[in-house]
DNA sequence: AATATATTCAATCATTTTGTTGAATAGTTG
DNA sequence: CAACTATTCAACAAAATGATTGAATATATT
């Protein structure tokens, strides 16, 4: 029959959108490039594989269209098609956090490993913010920072942070965050921070959820 | 190292959801289940497959926790595990109807196919309600109605429509819909009422659509 | 307790996926 | 236009997936 085809058919496109986000690596990928467009050889550090690979990696992501490329003087430069990409992602997370409980176990190792005490997320943010006078920092990579970033942050890359400690305030809670739940720049932000006597939190999420977050209150 | 091992087993775990959905039939069996919970039997019909063979996919999915069991008399009745999964999916298709234009050229076809004329989305449903008298029906099997239907939708399953069309009226525009782009119960029920003089349309979204637009906008 | 029945398991084979290495390609720069 | 360099392609072996058939299991019914 035509239109069981058809149906089989759709299933089948759908279903390789969902194929490229099936291994590991490529999932990985697509967390590196919601932070901005990077090149072959970039990601392929990124995420400790041949650039080969990645590169292979990369072509089943595009095929799916999931990323796009655009040349960039000797370099192609992959970054993610649109927000519809992250919407997928973050719905993907949202599920496993919450339903697989390996998830949840390997998160907390994570943070007993990184020995993280205390870290707040957006909402604590906005609370926190009403009550007392916060500084926000943002420790990624300059050009993250510049790709986007949360509304009144200050961009002080993880690297420039022993250097720059004199343009933080000792009075204020000092909020440092990085490219999300699995991002270790925050978190030795803060080690330094407090080793250096500064009152500072790390907050779990990132640009990325903060985006998320926005599209998701100005629906109506 | 320990954290980037603890990282990459984040990402194959999360990887694991992803390659549930990453099989046409098993996307479609979520479609199923969206719907309500049904045996295995059952399932086996609806997508055209052994058995077996189903059941084996049904593990995949209840191991990634995108389904679960209950047991009821003789039979094991699957359902989805929450509406988080609903949301995954939806994400899915809509990426794939956005990004994909092999997908939008079958749902093209699968139009042409059915002789779809005209047919409406739940925005044209709110709108034209406002303006006019309209009867929405939900021609489903009344078990899927019974699990969950729009409000103010009556229940005229699609095989018991030619004996019903009394309860019809004619001076209404009647809107039929069903589980939702890819099925053909509302396609046929508006043939058989636009063959009996009713003016009738169809609508792609179904119940599930439904829910999860509410909870976008009882968001904030 | 015996029987009936729905579901799962096991074994199989063809197909696809994954990651490597080394060669080929294409586009840029000087 | 020549040289350079980032990226992709090709070929390979190991591992995994998908679908089938027939047997085994577990639960409910009589």
């Amino acid at each position: 029959m035509a239109a069981s085809s058809i149906k089989e058919q759709v299933y089948r496109e759908l279903s390789r959108v969902t194929h490229a986000l099936s291994n590991p690596k490529r999932m990985e990928l697509i967390d590196v490039l919601s932070q901005k467009g990077y090149s072959v050889e970039e990601l392929s550090k990124e995420i400790a594989m041949s650039i080969a690979s990645t590169s292979q990696h990369l072509q089943v992501l595009k095929s799916a269209k999931l990323v796009e490329t655009q040349r960039q003087g000797n370099f192609i430069i992959y970054s993610i098609t649109d927000d519809s990409v992250l919407r997928l992602v973050s719905a993907v997370k949202e599920l496993g956090y919450r339903k697989i409980a390996e998830i949840e176990r390997l998160i907390n190792d994570f943070k007993a490993d990184k020995n993280i005490l205390e870290s707040i997320t957006l909402d604590d943010l906005q609370a926190r913010s009403r009550k007392e006078k916060i500084m926000l920092i943002d420790v990624r990579p300059e050009e993250e920072y510049n790709a986007g970033h949360i509304p009144n942050a200050v961009s002080i890359p993880l690297a420039q942070l022993k250097k720059r400690l004199n343009e933080l305030p000792k009075n204020k809670t000092i909020i440092a965050y990085c490219r999300g739940p699995l991002c270790v720049l925050a978190v030795d932000a803060i080690k330094l921070l407090n080793q250096k006597k500064f009152k500072a939190i790390r907050m779990e999420d990132g640009f990325v959820e903060w985006k998320l977050k926005q599209q998701g209150n100005n629906k109506n």
